[in-house]
DNA sequence: CACGGCCATCGAAGTCTGTCGATATACTAC
DNA sequence: GTAGTATATCGACAGACTTCGATGGCCGTG
């Protein structure tokens, strides 16, 4: 349920004066990836496209312990940028549709690929 | 020596598996805007265009101290986002040019404003 | 040169983050 | 049902980040 529309967040960055609750949204998007290993899992679901990847690739690809690999999913889904689908007792990821561009795009990054 | 240039950073998010170098370089900027404060001040940046703003006007922006401006106001000279320009007695803020549109592309915003 | 305003840096205090062992939950296979 | 595997959550600890008062350096004015 919920529909959450993954990252509609946030007054993009080059706009008027930015609210504070703007401005906390946004902190939220960047605190997400403002950690190494959280990025090189971004960078892993980008190489991976359609392809789904479980949690216990991550451990051998960030050389972390299985809690805090989960802790670093949980937080880059709580910021809807990766979305979980669950597989048996696997727990497979991947990027949420869109959201990186999202991203780009409040940074300034004109129209891009916004075809639409 | 150093003469960093700016934000060459980095590797394209998109690209090939992430080296642990390229990984710690883009958290550094992803920190730097991994902050409400700061995301204010590049917001403010962004609206006053070439005009640059002095210390003293971000702390009526932020309501917090001097020494906390000046503290965050580092963080983003250290990540190559905002330049200073030293004038009299005040210092003068600008963002550095195409900072945040080179974020931007980092992230998949394809060619994008690279017109190149 | 003495004074006052602007800014950077230092040091201390409080809070938030990242990490992991231990534990709980859910599913598979036998 | 029992055993085993894959994830999630909890609790604790170390380290990093944010904030601010106090201090020091610079520059302009009188």
């Amino acid at each position: 349920m919920t529909a959450l529309p993954t990252v509609r967040c946030c007054a993009p960055l080059a706009g008027d004066t930015l609210a504070d609750g703007d401005a906390l949204e946004l902190e939220k998007l960047f605190k997400a990836l403002a950690d190494r290993h959280r990025l090189k899992i971004v960078n892993r679901l980008l190489a991976a496209g359609e392809d789904a990847v479980c949690v216990c690739d991550f451990e051998d690809l960030l050389g972390l312990k299985q809690p805090t690999v989960s802790y670093h999913l949980k937080l880059l889904r709580d910021a809807g940028l990766v979305e979980r689908e669950k597989r048996g007792s696997y727990a497979y990821f991947t990027l949420a549709p869109g959201a990186l561009q999202r991203v780009g795009e409040l940074l300034g990054a004109p129209g891009a690929a916004a075809s639409r």
